[in-house]
DNA sequence: GCCCGCATTGTTATCGGTCACATTCATGGG
DNA sequence: CCCATGAATGTGACCGATAACAATGCGGGC
């Protein structure tokens, strides 16, 4: 009467008590621990296989104070960056047989990193890594009162944290380059707002690019990552008419410069060329297809990962680097050219 | 000597302890217990402030066989659809007090849908939230072994399990009303792969709408959701010349198929109207405008979660439909027109 | 032949909460 | 005045795993 035939879930005690032997050791085979008996090993196994067990991951991290999930903090966004990044860590993760738990941020300001940390330690996450694309979230980051292993993405500077990013002076430098070598006098920079790193780090490599060449550098056209600022900024530019040669802080926004310079009959790239950022899918199929800067998040992820595993000493490589950066590659497409020989 | 004034994490006992209380009554106070006196509460909410104590989330669902972890399992892609609705539902989920936890997978087929939803159930979530835009993905999620609440989104068939979807048979009919109001003949509909649902509904709108006008129903021309399966059916229509709209499954597939017609010379509107569905952000910067469908991703992230907690009992209201379809709504742009007047 | 050490296995405490039940005390009806 | 009742609080078991330590058996060195 006692006995429920309902469909319970067995736990370590069943298995035990269906293979003979301790619940101890059906832990020691469930962690590889090297002395157990290979028949004695076998019996557990068979008696795992037939209740179709599988450990309660709450009471493992409980009782052995380390779990196999970590934690992701990003940015409440679609935007390209942040969503390929999340897309990388979990691909990264769940080949490292680790779980991920996420929490978005509206805002990416210190209170709501710390706090959306917190709350994944309350879930003793064994680590997380923050997206913090702003300069503000890397800030935050770094002065993070818990004592939870962190590693910060998208981001180079983040107290003393290790971090993984693209390396996007490099990017911008790629591009810049490439747009000097076609024989454009100058460079144009429409940035991304300001208090992205990504964006100031592209400026940078915009401006350290033309200054080494020993061209001038014109002034800077501040976007937002927007469609909108790149048509905006368009139509200024073709206003102007002495442009040959612009470099976009990201698709989105050559997307928009495309539109504005198609409207005022500025021809692309017979007139003016035009260079992006990111390489999203609809980049090859813009009209003209989008010469732009690939980033590989794929490598992001697994360099997050591969720093956090490193941080909680599980893994052996002792060459990871702290700072790793990872190169971006240029695509050359339709929207790049020589510019006009007038 | 026994004492280790590490920055060590209260637990309930020490607040306990310095509430002068037993922690069962820390943990009434904690969760919402009528039976405690307003002085003894104050006494322990003043303790937890002042210890920084936060309650292990393990450990509190171990005791209490619940979490308020819901997992969700997506599909590995930056699609527009299913990372949209990622994000609504992770917001639906953070303000509701709930925290998730993610399982991407690389191909949304049976076994891959189960050992998902398994692993979310080793760390016990409270529920799970499947995104299945695939018929075989939906089958799957129709046909869970483990006892697991779950709730299907993106798809209107799954076994007995409450859904949560666009309407996208509603959304294709606007699209194709939307043209033939403007006095096209008929449309033609490029769709997206056929294993997809969204993809199938829309057909079914888009054939359904030309039938209830009387129309001659086209064939229907087979894409991918990719750029370029919307540049070659665009070069196809181009060489025919008796096409004058086109309704595409997704704003990817506009935007090739905007591409094609450029290259080939046909104007657009003037000669060929184009509709999409999604609503991209770059939507409204391409070359014309786009007309399109906007899918509010945010109300089916909060039908999701309505779902789901009603599943799990803990929700009053009672009248959650069962399959809810959220309404989408056009998006009229420049890229739709009246046929040319040939 | 005795003792030590290692491999193997079992026993019990522990992680940090919640649950079920016991206890105490004030209140009120008969 | 007594006892049933319910609010307020405490005690100990329990969730399902791992950790620490004990126990057992076997082989080898002296």
């Amino acid at each position: 009467m006692s006995q429920q035939p309902a469909a319970r879930v067995a736990v370590i005690k069943d298995v035990a008590r269906l293979a003979g032997v301790s619940h101890q050791t059906v832990s020691r085979v469930l962690n590889d621990h090297p002395s157990v008996r290979d028949e004695t090993r076998e019996r557990v196994l068979r008696a795992v296989q037939q209740l179709n067990y599988r450990p309660n991951a709450l009471a493992r991290g409980l009782a052995g104070r380390r779990s196999r999930v970590i934690g992701v903090v990003s940015f409440d966004t679609i935007l390209h960056g942040p969503a390929a990044t999340l897309l990388g860590i979990e691909r990264a993760a769940r080949h490292a047989g680790y779980g991920i738990s996420i929490v978005a941020l509206e805002r990416l300001d210190r209170s709501g990193v710390i706090d959306a940390v917190n709350r994944l330690a309350e879930q003793s996450v064994a680590g997380v890594v923050i997206i913090a694309p702003l300069l503000t979230a890397a800030a935050a980051a770094g002065s993070l009162p818990s004592g939870v292993p962190a590693v910060v993405a998208e981001s180079d500077m983040a107290g003393d944290l290790p971090t993984v990013s693209v390396d996007q002076v490099a990017g911008a430098r790629l591009a810049v380059e490439h747009l000097l070598d076609l024989g454009h006098e100058t460079v144009w920079h429409l940035s991304g707002p300001k208090d992205w790193l990504e964006a100031r780090d592209r400026v940078d490599g915009w401006r350290a690019a033309l200054e080494a060449a020993g061209r001038r550098v014109p002034p800077v056209l501040a976007g937002d990552w927007s469609p909108r600022s790149g048509y905006e900024a368009g139509r200024r530019l073709a206003d102007r008419g002495d442009v040959t040669a612009v470099f976009c802080a990201n698709d989105q926004q050559a997307l928009g410069m495309l539109r504005a310079l198609h409207e005022r009959g500025v021809r692309v790239p017979e007139d003016v060329s035009v260079v992006g950022f990111d390489d999203i899918p609809e980049a090859a199929y813009l009209s003209p297809p989008l010469t732009t800067v690939r980033q590989d998040f794929d490598e992001v992820g697994r360099r997050c990962l591969a720093a956090l595993l490193e941080l909680l000493g599980v893994d052996r490589p002792p060459g990871v680097a702290r700072h790793p950066r990872v190169p971006p590659s240029l695509v050359v497409r339709a929207s790049s050219g020589p510019p006009p020989a007038a």
